[in-house]
RNA sequence: GCCGCGGUAGCUCAGUGGUAGAGCACCGGUCUGAAAAACCGGGUGUCGCUGGUUCGAUCCCAGCCCGCGGCA
């Protein structure tokens, strides 16, 4: 089989969907390896909390890679917590990662419920400038200081176009915004080209997305959050211990901000888990939002026996 | 048994003689370098039951049922 030949294969799916079992089963049949396409999962030390798959670093230099299950997997646990990674800088590592798996030989799959992430991969993103912590640093003072809807007034005398666009509460979007102009000299509305559409490029890759019924999927997550609840504490701890910040970018991530409400003794188990479960449902749910708009790409139902069987997964793709 | 308080959304409660609201929960959606982020939208209800007064009752009146507390 030649380069050329070798389809990247892209599995989407809620959180605690099975995309990591899907993905391993199909990496083995095919000879493969995983891209991670989770925008937590790259963090070292979240574990627990990210059901972050159980493998190991393994081999020195341009060898060096997480195995999982003797399939190596990338682009998870590399990070350090209090650093932050975006959609862009994904997107560049992963095609990186496609044509070096290609070049063995191997067939690349892809696996993440990062919806944005597997947009900016398969569809790309507008020319717009890399982020600025310093700039929205900035920005994020003058809105405390002056209201967001002030920090929306300066959007709508900079770009009204972008500004009627954005919501006045959307104050991430609002400083993006700005911030594009502020280093770009450019509105960020006349940069948008209108690539941001409901469509993935199937002659670039094939595209799953496993789908559960919602009474199914939340009996799973119930089951993950109980069973890693000790080990999430523990992890959740031991960062806090080390000095990283509640609100560094890795304990922003969903589930983290409950744990450490417990662990101050805030809440207590049940009602955190509880809660963890319910937050992660509703994450769930703006997850199958995402790739249901994706009107070209096939549903495998993953509740069924074979559901999750990688033989099962290519015969659905074939189908659609 | 008597006295008092209460019964309104899934939960905790607010409220009015013109068929009703909040928070949480729940449901739907948006998405261009923070995306497990940041947002937007939706009330989902025999106002305990049965009568009475009234043009009109969830509200006022009576009886009943249920819950809580107190007295016996």
């Amino acid at each position: 089989m030649s380069q050329q030949e070798i389809k990247p294969i892209t599995l989407m799916g809620a959180t605690a969907s099975g995309k990591t079992e899907a993905a391993l089963g199909l990496a083995r049949l095919l000879g493969g390896e995983i891209i991670s396409a989770d925008s937590r999962q790259v963090y070292k030390r979240l574990t627990a909390g990210t059901a972050k798959p159980d493998g190991a670093w393994r081999g020195e230099g341009a060898e060096r890679a997480y195995i999982v299950e003797g399939v190596p997997y990338h682009l998870v646990d590399f990070l350090d917590p209090k650093s932050s990674y975006d959609a862009a800088s994904f997107a560049a590592d992963a095609h990186r990662l496609i044509k070096e798996i290609k070049s063995r030989g191997k067939v690349p799959v892809i696996a993440g419920g990062t919806g944005m992430y597997v947009q900016a991969l398969w569809s790309g993103l507008d020319p717009l400038p890399p982020a600025d912590q310093a700039v929205r640093a900035e920005l994020t003072a003058f809105a405390e200081k002056e209201g967001r809807p002030a920090l929306h007034a300066r959007l709508t005398a900079l770009d009204p176009e972008a500004a009627a666009r954005i919501p006045v509460n959307n104050i991430q979007r609002v400083i993006r915004a700005l911030e594009v102009i502020r280093i770009s000299g450019k509105k960020i509305s006349e940069l948008w080209t209108g690539r941001f559409h409901d469509a993935l490029p199937t002659h670039l890759s094939r595209f799953i997305v496993l789908s559960w019924p919602k009474k199914d999927l939340v009996e799973r997550v119930r089951a993950r959050t109980l069973t890693s609840f000790v080990r999430w504490e523990a992890e959740t701890r031991a960062l806090l211990d080390d000095g990283y910040p509640d609100d560094c970018p890795a304990l922003k991530s969903l589930g983290y901000p409950q744990m450490i409400d417990y662990i101050r003794g805030a809440a207590d188990q049940a009602g955190t888990a509880g809660k963890i479960v319910r937050v992660t449902m509703s994450y769930a749910k703006r997850q199958a939002t995402w790739f249901g708009r994706y009107r070209n790409v096939p549903r495998v139902d993953a509740s069924s026996p074979a559901g999750l069987l990688p033989e099962n997964l290519l015969k659905t793709e074939e189908a659609a």
